[in-house]
DNA sequence: AGCTATATCACGCTTATAGGGGGAAATCAC
DNA sequence: GTGATTTCCCCCTATAAGCGTGATATAGCT
């Protein structure tokens, strides 16, 4: 395959050794070809116009400007190209930025070449690759507590003040009076041992009870 | 290797045709072993709890209680247990919804076997697999709208406002005086052609703004 | 150097809302 | 049939929300 046709990858990416052995392996690949390699953003967002690649690997751990917040200036300047980080770092905040900001895929370092390989290849076909590490996370952030103290009504009512709603607009999409829906968030207030909305909110929030 | 110590599977899958299928193949693999196989969640009820599975393979769309439903319900009577979706259904709705119940990860039908007993092998793993669509609507959920009319400060000022705080706890909160927060909300309210915090609310997350 | 967007703060006004007190009746599920 | 849940009632006070109509300072851009 000529190298036009490969998918074009550029790989943001501080440590010298790193930048250059997954260089090498990915432009092992019959289907990936390396054009492009940068040590800093900063660097990368003057010279990445010029010659856009199809993939960035993006690491977060970078002097200067971080990966996370490389995010929305690549995507702005580059909106089609994908981002897929690459990094050692794995906790729920840094997966969600990253995610948020607009990465297409996350991949930690351990993962082998093969893998990368892969995962380019996923990301071009419009594919969300992640780690098995990642997809945990991801999958997790999404299960609810299931030993909430509140009822089904509670929990719905609460819903819906999340959502910013007055009492007297849940009373109406419920189609209870304003002082069924008082009533309940007396108790849910209760049960939380909050005060306010804001409370009850986050405090639900934390213990995934919404 | 003895059946025992292979990964004790359960498949709830009203066709009849997919769900001797599924078990024909599955028991094919070296690693699992279907121990029962259910037509519906209600007749599933009253016997897993005497012959509990690692994995249950579970369908959506089921006569009487769906596979939706099934899962809280599932998950109290065997909490150890992975519930694995298996089903033609990949609308966001769906897989958000089996997700929040406590879905271990979600699999499409036109899935390969190979890439099912993969699947269960990663679940007992303590992963999360996921089909390549499915993935992609996970992680495309987390996007943000990057063309957001709303500037830094009142993009920051409508998350806190979705928080439940009121205007003067946002106003502590961000070291400035309440009529900037005012002041801030008025300007959210005319660019997202608002009157109220629930509609701001709404509108934002539905455009991905917040 | 000049312009625009952004962020900050001010005052007045009206109505609705939030939060808490102390109840009670009906209905559902186990 | 009993306890949990859901529904509704009346009282009260403080403040929060939303809108109108402003001004000023600063930061970023060209």
């Amino acid at each position: 395959m000529s190298n036009e046709n490969k998918i074009q990858v550029t790989i943001i990416e501080d440590d010298k050794t790193i930048r250059e052995g997954f260089t090498y392996l990915i432009n092992a690949s019959p289907k990936c070809n390396v054009i492009s390699s940068f040590s800093t953003v900063e660097d990368a967002l003057t010279k990445l116009q010029a010659n856009a690649p199809n993939v960035i690997l993006l690491d977060i751990e970078l002097p200067g400007i971080s990966g996370i917040d490389a995010i929305p200036k690549i995507k702005n300047l580059l909106p089609k190209t994908h981002i897929l980080m690459l990094t050692v770092y794995d906790t729920e905040e840094l997966v969600f930025k990253a995610l948020s900001n607009g990465a297409s895929g996350y991949l930690t370092k351990n993962s082998n070449t093969e893998k990368i390989t892969d995962a380019i290849q996923e990301v071009m076909d419009g594919g969300a690759p992640m780690s098995m590490n990642i997809a945990k996370i991801v999958i997790k952030s999404f299960h609810k507590n299931t030993n909430s103290p509140l009822t089904k009504r509670e929990t719905e009512i609460l819903e819906q003040i999340s959502e910013g709603k007055s009492r007297s607009k849940i009373a109406k999409d419920l189609f209870v009076d304003l002082e069924t829906v008082k009533s309940h968030i007396k108790n849910i207030y209760s049960k939380l041992n909050v005060h306010s909305r804001e409370d009850a909110i986050k405090q639900a929030k934390d213990n995934k009870y919404i």
